[in-house]
DNA sequence: ACCACGATGTTATACTATAACAGTAGATCG
DNA sequence: CGATCTACTGTTATAGTATAACATCGTGGT
């Protein structure tokens, strides 16, 4: 398995993984976590983050989503699902990716961190990095024009290894 | 004059820099480039340009632009400024912020570079760098991981020096 | 003069996100 | 158990960002 896959999808078993299994280990973190924390894990809150990782890695937007849920959720409307986006992005649970105006599900959502992804322009598959070079190289700069960073965003487009080989 | 601000303004003279010059000297280098490529940089792209750098080295957005325009083209509606942005950063004039849906004067126009910013969330200016550090930590990630980036979003957010010292 | 092409005008619409207020359900405490 | 408080959800409306599709205009080349 390349390693972008592997990074995509963290340390899941083989190439062709068993996303099922992923998206259910994923939602079994969530509700640990939020125990954890006190923080509700609703319904619906679980829904959405389940239908973001159902996405298979790949960012998915609001509206999408919004469509996804209204077969078994007849009164979603944006704010419904933008609730419960807030609610996972706060959480530490899922991310946006500014350059897509879309949604993806943390990797590690134990570590308070921020986001770096690789984009497939391909297929679509984001990876989360989170790289201490590229963050010691912006922290660097930062500090030396004397900025104070406090949020950064580093996504980077391009063509994951399978997706290179097909186009060629 | 902090390092921040230099490099904002890229090279210009005070602190309280004129920034009516640094509008003109803009307009001046994107006339240069746009005729040594035989582009056509017609009045209403100039405009739109002109508006972008009178902002003041602080990301603007489509609509505002559009706000502003119409003072002196009454005909202006969505595409008129979306048209004129595309070839604004086709011809690398300006580049796009992606985490705020805005557009900002690109610093050096002549030499392609992808932009990195460092975004000030006191006064909304954005600091144009273009640090190998930070891309050559992200090409290194990439190429470990059979990542073919062609290009890149590096967006970082905090206060610049004049605004850390006005909070405190 | 004519044509070809790129630029602009014009109308309509898609996509992304939030404001504001009303109703509901679950936790907590007496 | 019931009152109450609060967080979650419902609902309607609207703001903000971007593009599709087709018509017209203007300039340069032949």
């Amino acid at each position: 398995m390349s390693k972008f896959r592997e990074t995509a999808m963290k340390s899941l078993s083989g190439d062709d993984h068993d996303h099922g299994s992923c998206v259910a280990d994923a939602l079994e973190r969530a509700e640990t976590i939020c125990a954890a924390r006190g923080a509700r894990l609703t319904k619906l809150r679980r829904h959405v983050l389940e239908l973001i990782w159902e996405s298979g890695h790949a960012p998915i937007g609001a509206y999408d989503l919004l469509r996804r849920l209204d077969t078994e959720h007849a009164s979603a409307v944006p704010p419904t699902v933008y609730r419960a986006l807030d609610f996972l992005l706060e959480q530490g649970l899922v991310h946006r990716i500014e350059s897509l105006n879309a949604y993806v599900g943390c990797a590690s959502p134990q570590e308070k961190h921020v986001g770096q992804f690789l984009i497939c322009r391909g297929c679509g598959t984001a990876a989360e990095m989170s790289d201490a070079r590229i963050d010691r190289a912006i922290n660097k700069v930062a500090a030396e024009l004397g900025f104070a960073a406090d949020g950064r965003v580093v996504e980077v487009r391009g063509l994951c290894p399978t997706c290179r080989s097909a186009e060629a």
